[in-house]
DNA sequence: CGTGTCCTTGAAGCGCATCAATGTTGGTGG
DNA sequence: CCACCAACATTGATGCGCTTCAAGGACACG
């Protein structure tokens, strides 16, 4: 991938990158950061459909399909290395196992859509919600990006506003807000100044309707 | 893709072909017929992630991730053209055009969940329901599986049965049926004996609450 | 003619949305 | 240095859209 790489850019936070509809020349890795992918339904209604860590890749669909089906805007400030849409074509040539990992990615994307789909539409929001946090941190923890925390939690960094996790997970503020609280007061998960802590990520996991080993994500290949 | 393909079978309603958490040798095309893929949420729930139409490539996830995200069941009797997921890599370095056609396809179903997402997170049931139809005629409609119906109508076979369409939108069987009687009452859409007949596409456009253009698919690749 | 599958309709109740107001924090300019 | 404002978090009250429970109808099939 270094070959095709064109540069390394740091975007202040809260910048739209992508937008949803157009076409786009670029797309990132994102090397430092934290950022979401969001879907505009009408005006003053979004839907999250996921939010970016390090090591992910942003804007495929745009090298793929003429534009953007969804918006990416950062949250903290990032880290990102550039590429060319153009070049991936000259990839798939030189490189086939860089194409099969691409298609991968796509793949294992619209795997995480369609799980997303199965909790937003046949949980409860409580079940809902243990399930995104419990999804979140497994896979940064496969990331590195946690910290354990006692016998079997692990924290991490989650700068996001309550408003990204409503619209993520298609509910209000105000029933997100007790939702978390919810969890809070039964030491599921506290999210507070930007910080996850799971205490306990089985106990998560079944208050998720749902075991560790089916939440964890697969491995992945970097690109 | 004829270079990789293996066989040519037909498939009776009602059947499983692929089980999500298991891995799949083969992947399919399917060439007549409908079905849906799904996911198991616990005991007697479920989740539709997507309706399978003539043309439509089955079980790309399994080739590519260890094993499936998703289980796949025949609607009705279905033909499918059978390709061997070992041949999938060395088709990546011969012909990088189908590698790179894989990953649109792959792209192109993230994207058509991104969408389902935000119809059920963000849209009423009515809108919901609205946006699958005006969704499912508009794609068949590319596939040439419709028949006009009036100046600005279409129809064409629909052969699920509504508990599909209630686990596809996350609403139970009763809300579904009451939703599509009221769809039929305003003279939207009428679903019966397995015929969905949309008199004005634009109408149920605006009942989505977006317009055509927007609903409507991209150009696709042939596999 | 009974049995299973799917569709339909009514009634009751709950989970969530919406409305409204207040608290908290950080930034900005007088 | 404080008054002010904007952005985000929190909490209570009210009501609707949906789920769930229940029952019955239509049709196909052995």
């Amino acid at each position: 991938m270094r070959r095709i790489k064109r540069d390394e850019i740091v975007v202040a936070p809260n910048t739209t990158l992508l937008t949803e509809g157009y076409a786009s020349n670029n797309l990132y890795t994102a090397l430092a950061g934290f950022g979401l992918r969001h879907k505009t339904v009408s005006t003053n209604r979004r839907q999250v459909v996921g939010f970016t860590f390090p090591g992910d890749l942003i804007g495929l669909q745009g090298g793929h399909m003429g534009r953007m089906g969804h918006s990416f805007l950062t949250t903290t400030q990032m880290t990102l290395c550039v590429f060319n849409r153009a070049d991936l074509v000259g990839l798939y040539a030189e490189q086939p196992e860089r194409g099969f990992d691409l298609t991968w990615l796509a793949a294992s994307e619209e795997n995480f859509l369609g799980e997303m789909l199965a909790s937003i539409g046949q949980r409860s929001a409580m079940q809902a919600m243990a399930w995104l946090m419990l999804r979140t941190i497994l896979r940064c923890r496969a990331l590195g990006l946690t910290l354990p925390l006692g016998q079997d939690g692990a924290s991490m960094p989650f700068p996001y506003r309550q408003q990204d996790i409503a619209d993520s997970l298609g509910l209000s503020l105000v029933h997100t807000n007790k939702t978390l609280a919810k969890l809070r007061a039964r030491d599921l998960a506290a999210w507070t100044e930007g910080q996850l802590r799971v205490p306990d990520l089985v106990a998560l996991g079944e208050a998720a309707g749902t075991d560790i080993a089916t939440a964890s994500p697969m491995p992945r290949p970097l690109v």
